[in-house]
DNA sequence: CGTCTATTTGAATGTACTCAAAAGCGGTGG
DNA sequence: CCACCGCTTTTGAGTACATTCAAATAGACG
């Protein structure tokens, strides 16, 4: 149950067997369907969300109605809108499974309440958010310096065996092209030798 | 000399005079010319950097040597690597005065004894992160389904009048296209009647 | 099995890039 | 103070990357 998230946190900080227990005691599981959501746009975000199982994706919608995704999680990463939880306002993001999934859940106070208890686990947050924000800095230079095939090779290698779990039009909108182009890509690399 | 500053924090914390003076106390000033750096790539940045007068770039450079515009940091805000400020880690980052330009600095270290004579700081700098979260998170939906056109009306509205200050060809490099076609594109721009 | 959605394919178009060369501009030294 | 040099911007022509729209095909699920 517990053994993803373990992991998680060993590789930042390490946790006394009590601890582990206090943290695990204020988690709570919860199971989401295939497109069920997480969260909506102009909901709060309140509860920090490890994924457990599962995969999901978190997108805005432009003012054509199209859908942007910002972020793809799966087994073993936080998912959700950072920015909302932080600063309790509205989110602009959908975030929604994108397959029979399994989440921990803990609550923005009851997070706060941890930070008193295991001070530890400031820390390990503090990184993730910097990661996250490493991660979209880097997107940043990729989408306007990489040419499309490019960021679809990258996008195998970091999330392996992804491309087959998730819709085609998914990977599209996280690359920012077009369903029939990505298709078309595919199509070359599978003949082409690939990468 | 500190008006720009007082400003900024004005916006989301409020200092009584003594902490003003003690925080003022720490800052240390420091004029550069147009093209001296602030920051190279492999460089370690343990100096918060608020820019008094003037402006930088923050930018990369890829493996074909082309340079890619992350930041740009007019009077009144802040700039440099904010991750490797907070992990201590070499920057991939250049962080370069495109003008005569007048900064206050404070090191890593001074910043966290202020933090603790004035935590209300500690506020205010992590309020200054999310934003810079954010407006990383938007430009990677914003640079993937938006034309570079609107791209650079945006650019426009954010900093404006700074099209005069700064060089196409990096205003091109913040917009991800080649400066060709940023000329081309101010060209259409003022013909055909503009926004 | 049928329906609904996702993917593929084709043709035409548009957006942005490359390469090459000319024009403009700013600073520096004579 | 002007002429020259180097760098930035503009212009042109050809090309590549990616999109749109439409239609056909394939898959998924009840």
């Amino acid at each position: 149950m517990y053994t993803l998230l373990l992991d998680s946190l060993a590789k930042h900080v390490s946790l006394t067997e009590q601890e582990i227990n206090l943290l695990t005691s204020y988690l709570i599981p919860k199971t989401l369907k295939k497109k069920e959501y997480l969260l909506r746009e102009g909901e709060i975000h309140h509860k920090a969300t490890f994924v457990n199982q599962g995969c999901f994706i978190m997108y805005s919608l432009d003012k054509n109605g199209k859908a942007h995704v910002a972020q793809i999680a799966v087994e073993g990463w936080w998912v959700g809108d950072i920015y909302s939880f932080f600063t309790l306002k509205p989110s602009d993001y959908f975030v929604e499974a994108v397959e029979k999934s399994e989440v921990l859940q803990m609550n923005k106070e009851e997070l706060e309440e941890l930070y008193i208890k295991i001070p530890k686990m400031e820390r390990y947050f503090r990184i993730l958010v910097q990661n996250a924000y490493i991660s979209y800095r880097n997107r940043v230079v990729s989408s306007m310096s990489t040419p499309a095939v490019e960021r679809y090779l990258q996008f195998l290698k970091t999330y392996p065996g992804l491309e087959q779990r998730i819709p085609l039009y998914t990977i599209a909108s996280y690359l920012g092209v077009r369903p029939e182009f990505l298709s078309r890509l595919r199509k070359k690399l599978a003949k082409g030798s690939i990468s």
